[in-house]
DNA sequence: GTGTTTTCTGACCGGATGGTCAAATCTGAT
DNA sequence: ATCAGATTTGACCATCCGGTCAGAAAACAC
C-alpha cells in the first residue's frame, strides 16, 4: 500500500490548467482532431512537460470524461419521487438547461463521443447512466400510474429532455445561425421549454378514475 | 463557357463509391479523424487513384454536405401552410424521424459539422437553413395567432423537434445503452413523439376568443 | 549553502497522413 | 488493330503527431 504522495501547488496548478486546455480542445476538436501541441499551447507548457503530468493523450481524456459524468448526472439524481411530478420534472428541465448555458464544453465532448460510438465510455454508460436512468423512469411511471402525469413512456421523456437542453450547447451555431444576432438562445429556450413540457405532462383535467380502463 | 463533359460509367461508379464510403468514415469519425486510406480501403481504391476522382480530402467532405443540405431540409420544406397545423407539424415530426431512422451516416455527418463550429457549412447554414426556417417559422405564428395552435414560439418549436428526431441518429449509442437489448429506439419512439407534441401542441379546449388578450 | 527531488526543455524518433508524379494499364471509338 | 484518352498504380515526399530521453533548471529541505 503505497501512500498516495501529497501534490505540491505546482502539480495542482498544471494539471487543473491541462485539464482546462483539454476541455476546450477536446470538446471543439473532438479525440482524434485535437493535438497534444493544441493542448500544450493553451496549458502554457511545453509538450513534454505537459507528458510529465499525464502518461498520455488518452489518460488525459479519461480524465476528462470521468469528472464529467458525475456532475453530467447530477441533475436527475436531484429528481424527488416525493415532489409535485410535473414541477419535479420542468425543474430537472431548468437544471439541464442551465448545465447546457454554464458547461456547453463539457456537453460538446460528451457529445463528441456518443457521435463517434462512445469507445472510451460504454463502461460507465452501462454501469452508472442505464441504472440511475431506469431508477427515475420507475419514479417517472409511478406518477403516471398515480394519474398525477400524463402517459408518456418515461424513458423518451427523458431522452426528449436530454435533447432538447443540449441542443442549446452542442448545436449552438447552428441555433445562432438560424436565429440570428440579437438573440439569447438560453433565454428564450428556458420559458419555451418548460410551457411545451407543461402542457405535455400536465394530467389530462378528467380524473383517472373517470377513464374507463377498456373502452369495448 | 466551357461544356460540363459527359461523365463515364466509370467516373459515376467510382465517384459514387468514393462519395459512398466517405459518408461511412467521416460521420463516424469526423473530418479529422477519417483517413483517405481509410475512404479509399472502403471504396475498393487506391488512394492516388481516389485522389485522381477528388482534388483532396476537404474536396470530398464539401460535396458530400452540399448533397446532404438538399435531403436534410426537404422535410421541413413539405410543411403546407394550408393544411391541418397540428397534423401539418405531426407529420413533419414523422418525416424527420424516418430520416433519423433511414439516414442515420447523414444525420451524424452534420451533428459532427456543427459541433466543430460548422467550420465548413457557415455559408449554407445562413444562405439557405435561415430562409427556409424564418419562411415556416412564419406558418406557424400565423397558426399560433388563429388560435390553431397552442402559443409556442416557433422558431423554438422547431428547434426542439430537430432535438428529439435527430437525437435518435446522433445518440444511438447511448439510447441503445441505456434502453437496452430487446428495444427498437425509433419504433418506439415514433408514438412518443407524436403523443408528446400533440398533446403540448393541441389548442386548448377554450376558443380563442374567449381568451382575454390582456387581463389587467 | 548543499544536496535532493521536482519540474522543465530541446532534440529526437517512428509511424501515420495528405498529397504528388511518372509511368503502366485499360477502354472505347474508329 | 490502333491509338488517344481515361484510369490505375507503386514509389515517393513533406509534414504532422504522439511519445521518449538525457540532461538542464528550478524548488525545496536541511
Amino acid at each position: 500500500m503505497s501512500q498516495p504522495r501529497p501534490k505540491t501547488r505546482i502539480q495542482q496548478k498544471n494539471q487543473d490548467a491541462i485539464l482546462e486546455a483539454a476541455l476546450e480542445v477536446f470538446s471543439q476538436a473532438g479525440f482524434r482532431g485535437a493535438t497534444l501541441d493544441q493542448i500544450a499551447d493553451r496549458a502554457g507548457l511545453s509538450k513534454p512537460n505537459l507528458l510529465y503530468y499525464f502518461p498520455s493523450k488518452e489518460a488525459i481524456h479519461v480524465q476528462l470524461i470521468a469528472g464529467l459524468l458525475k456532475v453530467w448526472l447530477d441533475p436527475l439524481r436531484q429528481l424527488d419521487p416525493a415532489g409535485e411530478p410535473v414541477e419535479e420534472i420542468l425543474a430537472y428541465i431548468r437544471r439541464k438547461l442551465e448545465l447546457s448555458r454554464d458547461f456547453p464544453r463539457e456537453s460538446r465532448l460528451f457529445a463528441n463521443e456518443i457521435l463517434q460510438g462512445a469507445p472510451r465510455i460504454q463502461g460507465p454508460l452501462h454501469d452508472e447512466l442505464k441504472p440511475l436512468v431506469d431508477d427515475k423512469a420507475a419514479v417517472i411511471a409511478g406518477w403516471i400510474a398515480a394519474g398525477r402525469l400524463a402517459p408518456l413512456d418515461p424513458h423518451h421523456l427523458i431522452f426528449s429532455i436530454w435533447a432538447t437542453t443540449q441542443h442549446y450547447a452542442d448545436f449552438d451555431v447552428q441555433v445562432r445561425a438560424v436565429l440570428g444576432p440579437g438573440h439569447d438562445p438560453h433565454t428564450e429556450a428556458e420559458p419555451y421549454l418548460v410551457a411545451l413540457f407543461r402542457r405535455a405532462l400536465s394530467p389530462d383535467a378528467t380524473t383517472h378514475a373517470d377513464i374507463p380502463v377498456n373502452s369495448r
